[in-house]
DNA sequence: GCGATCGTCAACCGTTTGGTTGAATATGGC
DNA sequence: GCCATATTCAACCAAACGGTTGACGATCGC
């Protein structure tokens, strides 16, 4: 996978990695402040972290032992764009819109993964 | 993958996928014309659409003998909403985003995979 | 220098993904 | 009824994914 686009949607399709980037939008963080919430080991949330950095969405910073994230919106809002040019050809059709919201869909203000599952985005 | 985020984000991680999005942008479709400026076989094809029908980006419709396809944007503007979350909270870094545009990111206007590999949108 | 901390790497594992092929299941036209 | 058309199903395959563990390389504090 080297198209852009498709690492932006492939990071964002998984749920521990949106629950990162809600974190990283309060705060720039450290590799293991990201990892303590989640109940997967460091090296998985590495792996995770260098997926995100890979499809632009965030950059990592080394200074001294610590290793600095920090989202990067810009990817994200690329993939934006693409995606309104869908919706903007006809008027929202409101009553599927929200059945769809129902389901699920937690905007990004909310990141904190206290659960089992830490899945604040998903 | 039950969440409808992920298998939103999942269903756009795919060129072919996008590809076929932008296809539908213009009309409905039937399975078979979806398939043919591909070069997958149509059981491919067919495992795409599903993936988009679950994912809650398009419904299929049979009419007789044929399936047609519809465009559902809805789904496409719900994580369109949870998206711009991030992108709204500081001004846009124009150089990086428009690094990143540069990189690719066709609008969905262009829709016509004539080449061998068939991608519009990635 | 030494021990603790930070983070990644490498190898492994089970599951999912994206594709193939061939058979099967409608449906439509004559 | 019969054949062509439209679409899916089932079995298979290689590769990628998401996770684990253990070892490793830096760096900090003392």
């Amino acid at each position: 996978m080297t198209d852009p686009l498709d690492m932006v949607f492939a990071a964002l399709a998984d749920p521990t990695r949106r629950a990162i980037l809600s974190m990283l939008l309060e705060d720039d963080m450290a590799v293991t402040d990201v990892a303590e919430p989640f109940e997967m080991s460091l090296a998985a949330i590495s792996k995770h972290l260098s997926i995100l950095s890979r499809a632009g969405l965030i950059s990592q910073e080394r200074r001294g032992r610590v290793k600095w994230c920090k989202l990067e919106p810009d990817a994200l809002r690329a993939a934006s764009v693409w995606m309104q040019g869908f919706g903007q050809f006809e008027p929202v059709n409101l009553d599927a819109f929200e059945r769809f919201l129902a389901a699920e869909l937690s905007p990004p203000d909310d990141h904190t993964p206290e659960t089992g599952s830490p899945d604040p985005a998903g």
